[in-house]
DNA sequence: GTCAATGCAAACTCTTTGCAATCTG
DNA sequence: CAGATTGCAAAGAGTTTGCATTGAC
């Protein structure tokens, strides 16, 4: 799905990024992070374990588990929509705006006269009909801004050590 | 969180919403539709459940899972993100958008140079700061549009009749 | 060799289902 | 009153955790 180019590019990016965090090279988060890499869509936990399985018989799902979550915590992966899969429901079906929060997924509101009269590109209109339009800003809401930069700073210590 | 006279609007259309469709309208639908419908941000499950809890003791959490799938699967209520909230991941680091089928949950990235470009309005910069800025077409993929329409017209026969 | 990472099994949480009792239209 | 809807309890997914073994550096 992926160009042969990019995905190698991708590789090399988690390789660097591993070792720049001092965490273990192993075969198999190698082998988890090219099961998203390469795909075009975005897999699920089970699309990614059942990938694998073909390819490296004895992962378990629990390190599948563990290593998405491990890459997402040092940014070198992300989710789309909210982080922790949880559904949120939306009662207003006029037209309006998401701001999330990668962190702690507060899912909010916001009114913009220019998004709503964005032209949905053609790129877009090849894959589906697009029915509502939804436009989501993805973000860290103030609350969590604030822990995350004394957990950040703590990551360094540690990391220099 | 809603203003009072936007909260009326939505339950009257949950009111007539569930008539057309010639569903009962029980005290527990009401309730659960009030309480996602009066929030700001977006309810999970859990606490749509807890929330109600409080006003009438009696509800039990299958009815409001049984209850949100309903008024989603009748276009009265809709979801943030992917629908039935499994988590996707993605390796691309690069600006780049989703669309995301409400269906099926299919998501896959397209490139729009004018979407790159937006400028994140102040609505939303004012809820936190926003990190990426992913943006999010949502629609319904051609596969599920097909199995959608002969489903909807098997639906308007049951009504009618 | 050391300590982090893995696989296994079991725990835990979240969500769905079958069925008798209840309530709406 | 009939048939849909609910609450309960139990089953079924999906996800996380503790611990002995394995493997990377």
């Amino acid at each position: 799905m992926i160009e042969p180019k990019e995905l190698q590019e991708r590789m090399d990016r988690l390789k660097s990024g591993l070792r720049r965090s001092g965490i273990k090279l192993t075969h198999q988060r190698l082998e988890i992070f090219r099961e998203v890499a390469k795909s075009g869509d975005h897999p699920t936990v089970e699309k990614v374990f059942s990938g694998i399985r073909r390819r490296v018989p004895t992962v378990s799902l629990d390190t599948v588990y563990r290593t998405l979550w491990l890459l997402m915590d040092r940014g070198l992966l992300t989710t789309v929509g909210p982080p922790r899969g949880r559904v949120r429901f939306d009662a207003n079906v006029s037209s309006h705006h998401h701001f999330i929060c990668e962190k702690c997924g507060l899912t909010r509101d916001f009114l913009s006269r220019g998004f709503d009269r964005l032209r949905i590109p053609s790129a877009a209109k090849s894959l589906g009909k697009t029915e509502s339009t939804h436009i989501e800003v993805r973000g860290i809401c103030f609350r969590c801004s604030k822990k995350y930069k004394l957990k950040h700073r703590a990551q360094r210590k540690k990391e220099k050590k």
